[in-house]
DNA sequence: TTATAAAACTTTAAGCTTGAAATAATTGCG
DNA sequence: CGCAATTATTTCAAGCTTAAAGTTTTATAA
C-alpha cells in the first residue's frame, strides 16, 4: 500500500494520491504512538477509545464504540478489558438489556485523557505544522466530501 | 485517532484535517483489506512487500524494506518468512556481506502481484472515484510537500 | 407459549506490529 | 593485529487486528 503505481493508465492520478494519503497517515500515525509511549505510556487505540467516551459522558455500547472507531466488535474487547484492569474504564452491565453493558471513562480515566488530549493536540499541530490553517480547511473539505459520498458511515 | 476536537483553539484546523485523513485511510484501507483477502486470500502487509520488489527485481535487502514500508525490522522478517514459505519470494544469501541477504520475488511471486496489483489499481480508482482527476493532482501535491517538509524520508 | 431468529458481545486462531534484547558479521582504530 | 563499536538481521513478549465461531439475551411470530 505504501509503494507506487506500477502502471500508467487512467487510475494513476488516483493511485498516487491513495499512496501519499497513506504514507502520510502512516508516519504521522507513528510519530503520535511513539511520543503517546513515551509521554505517556499508553498506546493509540486505547487513545482512542478514550476520546470516544470522554465525548459522551453519558456512556457508550461496545458496539457504538466499534461502530465510530471503525474498529471490529472483538477489537473493542480487549482494549476495553486493558482500560478496566486499569482503572481507566468501567463497564456497567444494564437492567434493560442484559446482553450489553454501559462503557464509561472513570474519574481518573477522564483526567488522565484531558492531559494526554491536550498534548497531543499539540503534537498535531505541530506535525501539520506546514500545512496552512486555509490549506487544513480546504483539504479537510476534499476528504469530508470524498468520505460521506462514499459510504454513509460517520 | 478517530475522534472528533476535544476543545477550540489554534489546533483545531490541523487536528480536525488529522482526524478526517486518518478516517479516509482508514476506510479505505479496510475496504481494500477485505477484498485482498476475499478474492486474493492475501494480506495488505504481504502485498506492501511484493509491490516493493516488483519495483526492484535486483531485489532489496531486508532493512531496505522495513525503510521503504515504514514498518520495522522485526516486522517485515514476518511476512517476508511467510511470503517465502509460500513459494512467492526467495532471501538469497549474499557473499559480499554475510549478515544480509537479497529478497527477490520468484517467477510465481512476480506473476501473482501483476494481477493482484491490477485489480489493487481498480480497486483505488473506484473507491477515489469521488475526486476529479484535477483535485486528485492537488491533494497529492498537498500531500507530498507536507510529508518532504516534515522530515527527510522517503 | 415456545421454537426460531436476531442482536450484543466474547472468544479464538492467525497474523500484524512495535520496541527491546540477542546474534552474527563487518568496520574502524589503537 | 585485536577488540570495541557499528550494522544487519532475527527473536521475543506484549498488544493490536480481523473474521469466524460461540454464548447469552431479547425479539418475533406461528
Amino acid at each position: 500500500m505504501v509503494a507506487g503505481p506500477t502502471s500508467t493508465g487512467p487510475g494513476k492520478e488516483r493511485l498516487r494520491l491513495w499512496i501519499r494519503l497513506l504514507r502520510a497517515s502512516r508516519t504521522i500515525e507513528a510519530e503520535l504512538r511513539e511520543r503517546l509511549k513515551k509521554e505517556f505510556d499508553t498506546t493509540l487505540p486505547r487513545f482512542d477509545v478514550m476520546a470516544a467516551l470522554y465525548r459522551s459522558p453519558e456512556g457508550m455500547l461496545m458496539s457504538d464504540l466499534s461502530r465510530f472507531l471503525l474498529v471490529s466488535n472483538g477489537n473493542v474487547t480487549g482494549i476495553v478489558d486493558r482500560l478496566v484492569s486499569e482503572g481507566l474504564v468501567t463497564r456497567a452491565r444494564r437492567n434493560g438489556d442484559r446482553r450489553t453493558s454501559m462503557v464509561r471513562l472513570t474519574e481518573e480515566g477522564s483526567k488522565s485523557f484531558a492531559a494526554i488530549a491536550a498534548a497531543h493536540e499539540n503534537w498535531v499541530g505541530e506535525l501539520l505544522g506546514t500545512v496552512s490553517e486555509d490549506e487544513a480547511r480546504r483539504l479537510t473539505g476534499m476528504l469530508k466530501s470524498f468520505r460521506s459520498n462514499w459510504e454513509g458511515r460517520e
